[in-house]
DNA sequence: GAGCGGACGTTCCATTGTGACAAGTTAGGG
DNA sequence: CCCTAACTTGTCACAATGGAACGTCCGCTC
């Protein structure tokens, strides 16, 4: 009785294509690499591949170092994210709280509020220089980069630009008519 | 021992100062007016509003025509939403299935992932006149436009102009190359 | 005035997230 | 060399969330 997998088994199984590792590696692997659109914690991590296990998507190997665990593909597995790939993936959700103190942004000072934004607003603008460098470093190093891997990290970019465009040109009320700008 | 509110339960506090409203209203309201950038269902919204009618947060009225049992705002409800809304809030958080479909491109044909890439795109086309019309329809209306509410739509607006604009600039291997644009 | 469909609330179950904890491991100061 | 502090790796228990079915009430239509 197969279920279908849900995304976060899918993306362990597909961190397992590179070979076998433990959870402790998915959980650094999906963070870096997954981690700008995607969520997962620990715990998840642990229990999906226990779940994947009883269900003979992976093979737990033997018990390495410091009580290692490295889990490696089946080929049931193998075929199960082949599948999973193929299908329509769902909708993208955002949730964003700040956007809600904006919204009921009549219910506090507009000092207040603008100090929020403006945190908020530096937050997204390291955010966009981490991505920028870690786009050139891709393009820099030696063999050439993975194509999947640059349109993914693209979204980031995209994605921190507008927001940063958008707190360029929210109304004078909510920012805070100081020019705290430059940089 | 005041739990500090969750962001949803803070929201429901928000909406009520507009007056008495059900659950089921609430439902719909935050659906049209927040449903961009936060998330929340029928199952939740009941369960906060007992939970803070437990709270003294809310009282629930009498219950009217169809079984319909309007909550409204307590002094303790409007102090508890008083600071919650200038707390700092949270990072925002996205979950974007489509993004995982195409790190992991190199397990499908190109021609399926091409498919699917096209198939987002054109909902978001669609989401993008929503939102447009929304703007310009909030902006035609004879009484002045909410300042606060408009400047969440316009991150909407921001979002869906960026993700198109991503979209545009895939490389032809992931977007396929064919040349199915104009509108 | 019977019955259909939508409004409204409630409940249950699966999934996800949070956080603490335990045991093994390494590194470096004494 | 020994000891402790800091880290790795896994496990567990519990809280929060989401999805979906269900029951009832009521306004409408025929």
């Amino acid at each position: 009785m197969e279920r279908p997998l849900n995304p976060t088994a899918a993306s362990l199984l597909g961190f397992l294509h590179h070979g076998p590792m433990t959870g402790w590696d998915l959980v650094a692997a999906a963070q870096t690499v997954i981690g700008n659109y995607w969520t997962l914690t620990q715990s998840q991590v642990y229990r999906e591949l226990a779940a994947m296990a009883d269900g003979g998507l992976v093979v737990a190997g033997e018990r390495g170092r410091r009580d290692r665990k490295p889990y490696s593909l089946t080929d049931q597995g193998r075929d199960a994210f082949s599948e999973w790939v193929r299908r329509e993936p769902g909708p993208e959700t955002i949730r964003f709280p700040l956007l809600l103190t904006i919204v009921f942004g009549r219910h506090l000072e507009p000092e207040r509020l603008a100090e929020i934004v403006a945190g908020h607003r530096a937050t997204h603008r390291e955010r966009l220089a981490r991505y920028e460098e870690m786009r050139s470093t891709a393009l820099g190093g030696t063999d050439e980069p993975d194509v999947y891997g640059m349109a993914t990290l693209d979204f980031g970019l995209h994605y921190e630009r507008a927001v940063l465009d958008w707190f360029e040109q929210l109304p004078a009320v909510i920012r805070g008519s100081v020019q705290e700008d430059s940089v």
